[in-house]
DNA sequence: AATTTCATGTAATTCGTTACATGATTCC
DNA sequence: GGAATCATGTAACGAATTACATGAAATT
């Protein structure tokens, strides 16, 4: 099965379903579109991107950029039809389009560690619904059960504790309470219709939210695999 | 050369300095102890341990731990203190002592990253206040840098986002902001006062005033048990 | 006596980077 | 024509994890 990265392929995957891309470009989107993301270096991507091909999820196509970006650039030459080459322009299949919809539908214990859920919610457009509210909420109690940790630790520890080292972790500690407020935010609006955030200009749904439709807090699957565990 | 982990091994040493350790203990403090850091593993640690001793950083004793630190388990039977045995105890030689101060005073431009930044802010007590600075304003220049990156790709590319790549952004600069105001409390903090308390790990003088000038900026304790908590 | 926690390690594997190597295209 | 940027790759290495293996001490 050999496990690729899983962000990567992740982001790849939904990067490209928006639209064909070839690497270099794909890349800029990674570290830039994508909020949190990483800058993954192209030692990474480009063997990412071949054994994705060799999956069947993406295919390669030679050259001619579906329509070069509108830089306002007057100049536009006409030779770019037969011309352009040496591009591999990266194309979902329909397996691979699959595959991420299944990708999107599956909420493992994965989902809500930092990376990998910021990979997730660059994603929310493309993502159903019940799908969100079971991410955001799992991403929550990752973060309250992380707090108690914190908090239990600091009761232990405070006295041996220098004032940075505190300070520090009061810190962490508010950054994490910040987050979860965030959450907060975000699975109250999500249960309350939608489309009442700050600037928000667009509404791509295709629900009928009728009143019922409260995410219903599914609290369950706390089966993290963590052998080497501490702190508790 | 082997450049062993540098973040790993500085804690190591830095916490080796103020009380020799077995492994075990170790990596529960670097969990815990320090804010921000994330678990190192067993398998990470002890090879760890190993280069630091074959480099003379570390030597190895044979058990009785010093002083069982005062875990406030109730029970806490007297028998535990003379049976210590196959427990391997770290020690900072002299040179160890030397290097890791030399590793204090030593402001590369890694000093700013993110993990790095923690760790080295998890030492400030030990820390000169000249390097001190230096540190908390390479890591806050290295943030406003990131800053203007995310607000220039936001700029480029607001309108092709949908609502949740938008927010995720959004979120991701307000947390690197607040960093940055953090920073500057900091800053200023160690700028107004503040005795430059020096290594010296004994006789610290702790007079601390908690007066307006000197000392860190003063939070909100929302960490304190407060009567009616019983987080557990 | 059995289980949990403490304690130490090793081998294989994963994930990703750096440095290198190459070449096409665009800008000046 | 030369520089910058676009574009694709590979080999060597690095950092750290997971899974495995072992055993002693404390608790029940």
């Amino acid at each position: 099965m050999s496990r690729r990265s899983g962000i990567l392929e992740f982001a790849v995957l939904g990067l490209l379903r928006e639209s064909p891309m070839h690497g270099y470009e794909l890349r800029k989107r990674l570290n830039t579109s994508l909020g949190i993301f990483r800058a993954f270096s192209y030692g990474t991507l480009y063997p990412c991107l071949k054994t994705l091909v060799a999956s069947g999820w993406l295919i390669e196509e030679p050259g001619s950029v579906p329509a070069p970006p509108a830089t306002g650039r007057g100049v536009a030459p006409a030779s770019s039809l037969a011309g352009r080459r040496a591009k591999i322009v990266y194309r979902l299949t329909a397996e691979g389009k699959e595959h991420f919809e299944e990708l999107l539908s599956h909420t493992g214990p994965d989902a809500w560690e930092d990376e990998h859920f910021a990979a997730r919610f660059a994603f929310f457009g493309q993502t159903e619904r019940e799908v969100r509210m079971r991410v955001l909420e799992g991403r929550r109690s990752r973060l309250e059960e992380r707090l108690e940790k914190m908090r239990a630790s600091l009761a232990r520890t405070r006295e041996r504790l220098d004032d940075y080292t505190l300070e520090l972790q009061r810190h962490g500690m508010e950054s994490v309470e910040r987050e979860v407020r965030w959450l907060n935010e975000l699975i109250e609006s999500e249960r309350s219709g939608r489309d009442q955030r700050r600037s928000s200009p667009e509404s791509s749904s295709q629900e009928d939210t009728t009143g019922e439709t409260g995410g219903l807090p599914r609290h369950r699957d706390h089966t993290r695999p963590d052998p080497s565990d501490d702190t508790k």
